[in-house]
DNA sequence: GAGCACTGC
């Protein structure tokens, strides 16, 4: 073995791991400074615009050249398509104030632009701003960001059409894992989440002339960094224009926060909802829900439900008892037949598609008219459009994700929605006809009781990767960062304090080389420094997969009608060094020829696994490699599961808890919560300490996804960690108090060794 | 002896 390499296994035993991992990311940013982001953009002069002058042109001069023969920024002949897209597009609500739009846009640097579901703001709007702004005559690019990856390409893919232009040339998109834009881009979709990565590499995103940021309402957290950045480069670079587009309901409020920018709306084009509340308050929204949906179809006229539910389970259990009554109705009352469709993320997308089905045929020729059941979470309040909806039904609640500082835990609260949801789903009913929604709450607990608005995801998330993020954006004073909505103090010092753990901020609250490198992988900063400092342990390429899988959705299946059997596959894979290491193993027995062979959808069936998780680990495994290549860490594999184990520990050394003497569960460190292992582990008894990947909060307190650790190996890698004065007083602590005195005992006699193997050899 | 709302890099 080369010598260097002898010298790393040396630093293991000599340093914390902290300090290789900090030395490693220094060598690796000595070498890369500065990660390319693209290549040059170039100008495109067809002379077709040789009258127009930048920022003074006028709808009339921008739909004279939409009406010509000719493309004017491609110099081809315009095809027949495009003449009848064009026509529809004029119909849109946004292109009667195409003017009034320019002239606002033309007098400020930041507007808010307001319109409604189906006014074209989407499609339209940055289509104005190229015939005015004029981009590729400047060699520069107008961004618009979307909040989801699907809408992002179809978006782009739409407008393409209407340019008559291809996609990924003149107009593109950028989302993770795919890039489809190229050097003669002027239009370009992309995820929030893209555009932040951008500025974590260009702060001040000066490829851009034009930033749109559209959904802004739904104040995602790469939308509020977005927002908070985009007021300091407005300062910066006078010559950036901005859109902020958004629903009405928070217009006021983006105007006041970009220092009174002007505000355009534009009406959009929906179907008017008649609204229906209860008379009284309902004890069980599921029954009364269910109660509702049957009365509508007994009664209403045709066209098709959607009911909002909160989970799987739920929707679930609400399907069959709506199937099975449907069924007397159609026996008892003559009713027309139903098709019931669950709707939900996890759902296999086959299954989801079901959901545009046409509704069943009435069953005789003078019989009642058949309808379509759609029983949904919220992804069919933003993500998904269902047309032929008529009629909604609103119990009022949602699942959300709650932080609590305190004990650094995220978790799903089944929790009342905002009257903007509200508002929302009721407009659900309304896209093709006038519909009804019923909403299963009085009409004082929606005036009274509601929320304006969902608390933005900022204010309930673990900020550890947005205080990073903010960190490479440059932003020095996190404290006095312009939020629009300022998390609280205790979050964000919760989220300074770990990252300072990690070692990605020194103790002045300075981004370190390790901090750094870690922003590089999109990876929350706990995963991506325990892949960081993974070559140490001769084991990247395992952390490598180990990391992906925790980064995705569980690749395990369970149906309920199949549980035994989905238990007993997953036992196959278990190791018995816990849940991590039986990742490891599914891993790579999806990679394997065996499983090529059965063909990985097979497979994956008759293992009761994920199909869609392990690709998508996969793809974010290769993205994390090549982010690995890219600063050259190395890629090394072992066959010890002690080294794996040990890397794990070295990342998750703040996730740790022990076995409480005498009793069943367990205790965290430092924090002394009671925890029990969840049900579903690998794990066959319970070893007195555990590492773990997720604290839920459900019926009792769990952590899931657990491998047992030797508790030496954690005060070795994490010293500034496991430094006992911050620790209450406790069992945890008298322990930890004991390993670290048997660590100190053998580093004195190994101590000793060495100095009288050093004395022979002298 | 349980349950993953939904996104995103």
């Amino acid at each position: 073995m080369s010598e260097e390499r002898s010298l790393k296994k040396q630093k293991v035993s000599d340093e914390s791991t902290a300090e290789i991992v900090a030395e490693a990311a220094e060598e690796a940013l000595r070498l890369h400074p500065h990660p390319q982001v693209d290549d040059t953009l170039v100008h495109h002069d067809n002379g077709e615009f040789a009258k127009f002058k930048r920022h003074q042109t006028t709808a009339y001069d921008a739909e004279s050249l939409e009406n010509n023969t000719i493309n004017p920024f491609t110099g081809n002949e315009f095809s027949n398509q495009y003449f009848k897209i064009l026509k529809g597009r004029r119909d849109l609500p946004v292109h009667a104030q195409r003017n009034e739009f320019l002239k606002v846009f033309q007098s400020t640097q930041i507007m808010v632009f307001v319109g409604e579901t189906g006014s074209g703001k989407t499609t339209q709007i940055p289509q104005f701003v190229l015939f005015d702004d004029l981009p590729h005559l400047t060699g520069s690019q107008v961004a618009c960001t979307q909040p989801r990856r699907v809408a992002a390409m179809s978006v782009a893919a739409r407008v393409a059409d209407e340019l008559d232009v291809e996609l990924g040339q003149e107009v593109g998109y950028s989302i993770r894992f795919e890039n489809k834009t190229s050097n003669k881009t002027i239009l370009k979709y992309m995820t929030d989440g893209m555009l932040l990565r951008e500025a974590m590499e260009d702060h001040d995103l000066k490829r851009y002339s034009v930033i749109i940021l559209d959904e802004a309402h739904e104040r995602t957290l790469a939308t509020d960094i977005l927002m908070g950045l985009l007021k300091q480069v407005s300062i910066r670079r006078p010559d950036l224009k901005i859109i902020i587009m958004s629903a009405t309901l928070d217009a006021e409020k983006f105007q006041k926060y970009f220092n009174d920018a002007p505000l355009l709306a534009v009406p959009g084009r929906t179907h008017p909802v008649e609204i229906y509340y209860t008379p009284e308050f309902q004890r069980d929204y599921l029954d009364a829900a269910i109660r509702t949906v049957l009365q509508i179809h007994a009664t209403e006229d045709e066209g098709d439900i959607l009911l909002f539910l909160t989970g799987e389970e739920e929707i679930e259990d609400a399907c069959r008892k709506i199937s099975l009554e449907c069924d007397e109705l159609i026996r008892e009352q003559d009713c027309g037949p139903v098709d019931v469709y669950p709707l939900y993320g996890s759902l296999p997308p086959h299954q989801q598609q079901k959901i545009f089905n046409p509704a069943p045929q009435k069953l005789r020729p003078n019989g009642r008219p058949g309808r379509k059941i759609i029983i949904s979470t919220n992804i069919a309040e933003t993500s998904l459009t269902i047309d032929g909806i008529v009629y909604v039904v609103d119990p009022g609640f949602s699942k959300q994700k709650v932080y609590n500082p305190r004990i650094r835990v995220e978790s799903l609260l089944v929790s009342p929605i905002s009257k903007a949801s509200a508002q929302q789903r009721a407009g659900r009913a309304g896209r093709t006809r006038p519909g009804k929604c019923f909403r299963l709450y009085t009409e004082e607990a929606f005036k009274k009781e509601l929320i304006e608005q969902s608390y933005p995801e900022i204010l309930r998330s673990n900020l550890a990767s947005t205080v990073l993020e903010l960190k490479k954006l440059g932003i020095d004073d996190l404290v006095h960062f312009d939020f629009m909505d300022p998390p609280a103090p205790e979050t964000m010092m919760r989220a300074l304090e770990e990252l300072n753990y990690l070692q990605c901020l020194s103790d002045e609250g300075d981004l370190t080389a390790l901090g750094r490198l870690s922003s590089q992988f999109p990876l929350d900063p706990m995963l991506a420094v325990m892949l960081i400092g993974s070559p140490a342990f001769n084991c990247s390429e395992e952390i490598l997969s180990i990391v992906s899988l925790i980064s995705v959705p569980s690749v395990f299946v369970r149906p309920a009608s199949a549980r035994k059997r989905a238990d007993e596959c997953k036992m196959q894979f278990a190791h018995p060094d816990g849940d991590h290491v039986t990742l490891l193993n599914v891993y790579e027995q999806f990679q394997s020829d065996d499983a090529l062979q059965i063909g990985l959808h097979q497979w994956c069936r008759d293992n009761f696994l994920s199909y869609r998780s392990l690709t998508t680990a996969k793809s974010v495994r290769s993205q994390l490699r090549r982010i690995m290549e890219k600063f050259d860490l190395e890629l090394n594999s072992t066959s010890r599961e002690d080294d794996i184990r040990k890397a794990l520990a070295a990342g998750f050394f703040m996730q740790v808890a022990k076995k409480k003497s005498g009793s069943k569960g367990y205790l965290t460190i430092k924090d002394n919560q009671e925890v029990l292992i969840h049900p579903s582990t690998v794990l066959a008894k319970d070893p007195e300490w555990v590492i773990y990947n997720e604290f839920v909060l459900t019926s009792k307190n769990y952590i899931r996804t657990v491998t047992a650790v030797n508790p030496e190996w954690l005060v070795e890698l994490a010293p500034k960690y496991y430094n006992l004065e911050h620790f209450n007083k406790g069992d945890v602590k008298l322990s930890l108090e004991r390993v670290i005195d048997s660590v100190e005992t053998k580093k004195r006699v190994e101590d000793s060794k060495d100095k009288k193997k050093s004395k022979k050899k002298a």
